[in-house]
DNA sequence: TATGAATGAGCATTCATTCAT
DNA sequence: AATGAATGAATGCTCATTCAT
């Protein structure tokens, strides 16, 4: 079986989608250019177009993949307990912190741009289906009160993560990993205790 | 006394800066031009360098005076119920929804740029600040658990409106108002909660 | 008899050239701007122009007051030795490096403008004939052969002059003093040699 | 064998350099644009920039062209007699006035600019070289007295030279070509004459 | 496919000049 | 006379995009 010798589509708009994703992350959105990204992949600018329509394009195919990867993370501690689950969202070492550079970058994009706020959206979205699967599984087990919507604290996971990151993201100096975690747990332990008398879970950490 | 000889020149980069504030709120703090906040403060680019050393400079103050003006906010609201005060620090209307927009633009530069970053975490201490005086406050009238730390619960209200904030500024649409209020009530209620027979467990560490 | 409070205006205007002069020898005559010359005369830009008609006209001025300067230095050393006499207009020291360097750089702007270039030209003069008179006086005295046009002798001693001073300002770490002085003796003493037995050799042209 | 990919980089450089030194001889060193530069290229602005790190770049490279250009002449004369040579380094026609006018405005530019400088020194040191070889060869053939320096006969070629033409390009009416050679002959013969009887003095410093 | 030369609109910035006080 | 705020034209530079090879 004779291989084309043409390279794979999909899997070169990946490359390239990364290596903008790399770039991104080594000087920030607004600063990244064609020719970073280019660099990054070890291709030239003129290349970059055969694979996407525009820079626009392109910058939403970063988005894409950074999502992409996150979802991912999150999807190999499913299982676990919910709250540590969670705090391997955050920031916590430097390749961490290197996506939510990126990540939050294009908050502030999305906001004026539908194209890249429906990325972000499809992704709460997937992430949300995903967290409430676990409460619905840990509720299941008796380990969260029945009484909570597994929807609600989804979104509540999500937006003390955020939340944190953002803080986190912003102070790196100020947010070493165990303080996150603290202010994580903080926020998420009332919420997602046992529905036991109330004795919230000791600290393990 | 002082006679100022025609223009007061604080007062002026004020005027301009929150001008900048509203053009970055019109377009996107990536595709504003100096332009843009000249036509907003009814004035020429060549103004503007008067009062500022260029683009960058001008942008922070713009930064600047959108904390100021969230921090006035908050303040309005002390001395009542933390998490309603809280609340109203979320984008609920389309005034509200603006401000939100730019202070989350400015996230993803601060990543990259210290100054800007300074500006956030000077906001962000003495936000945190402000709230855990509220919170001691409840404390000290019974209806928070003393057992609480006033720092530690301010950190979790700044998390909890940041994540339910984001989260409504990407999708307008699907985080009306009231949704909002309740996402951040399910997350703070449990921590600010009065002292019932529940007692929260107190942190370790 | 009262003084009257007015400024006297040409002093002003003078004083304002030498500070145009001064502010040209710190950053370049391309480099300099209206409110360099204003701060060096300590003085605002709105003032300049009430002495001056713009920018132009003050450069002018600022040239005229360095070709003033520069024959004011040679009618010092008249009745002295020629050679020695022209030597003391070459860029030895730092103030006199410092006028070259302005004067040097109005060399490149009177080329295309018409009213530099008559600065130049009535300065060029007016040395010629300083220094003709030079002549003609030691050849009174005995000194410098006869048969010498001394009109000739000024225009050579002037020339020599030039190309000295240019050589050592474009690079003054390998001309030292000695060495710029040097250079105009082998160029001037044949010349300017008294007329001994070697009568030099007769134009042809 | 090199197979050039489309266009040759460092010919579209000389070629580009060349045009600037065509637009400053127009306009002048002060007033010349980019446009000005890419126009007389048949370029654009943006092209300039592939080819040449800014302005500064771009005029260093014309320089350097100047230079170069100035240098050739020089060697095409070289065997003629020494005097005769250098008078076709001076401005006598049209072409060579343009030359000069660039070469000259340079000298302003150099003084506040080490690169520039670097360029003018670079150059005077060949030509210094090149002279003085003619020198020697001249002496070893009993044109010139064997007593000069061929080094210090070199210099002094070179001051005059620069002293003629600078005078002759800031008042070109004033000094037709024969004027200009005779001023030249005039510093000049004296110095560079056949080692007749007359023993030219002995350098004293 | 891939390259990189060329384009040119867009934009921040500079700065001489004007003018109200 | 003097100030300095305001103007706005001028211009270098950036960089996404196009296209011939």
């Amino acid at each position: 079986m004779i291989m084309p010798k043409v390279v794979d589509h999909e899997e070169q708009r990946r490359r390239i989608a990364d290596a903008a994703v790399a770039a991104i992350g080594e000087s920030g959105l607004d600063r990244v250019r064609l020719v970073d990204v280019a660099r990054a992949a070890d291709a030239t600018t003129g290349t970059l177009t055969h694979y996407f329509d525009g820079k626009d394009a392109l910058l939403a195919a970063a988005l894409d993949r950074v999502a992409e990867r996150l979802l991912e993370g999150m999807e190999r501690f499913q299982g676990c307990d919910l709250i540590e689950m969670a705090s391997f969202a955050l920031p916590l070492g430097e390749p961490e912190r290197r996506e939510w550079r990126v990540w939050l970058s294009f908050w502030g994009r999305a906001i004026w741009s539908p194209e890249l706020a429906a990325v972000h959206n499809r992704y709460y979205e997937r992430l949300r289906e995903l967290l409430a699967e676990d409460v619905r599984r840990a509720q299941s087990r008796g380990e969260i009160n029945a009484a909570v919507d597994p929807g609600d604290a989804a979104d509540a996971v999500i937006a003390a993560v955020d939340g944190v990151g953002v803080r986190a993201s912003l102070d790196p100096e100020g947010w070493p990993a165990p303080k996150q975690a603290e202010l994580l747990e903080t926020l998420l332990e009332p919420l997602l205790a046992p529905p036991t008398e109330i004795t919230p879970r000791r600290k393990t950490r």
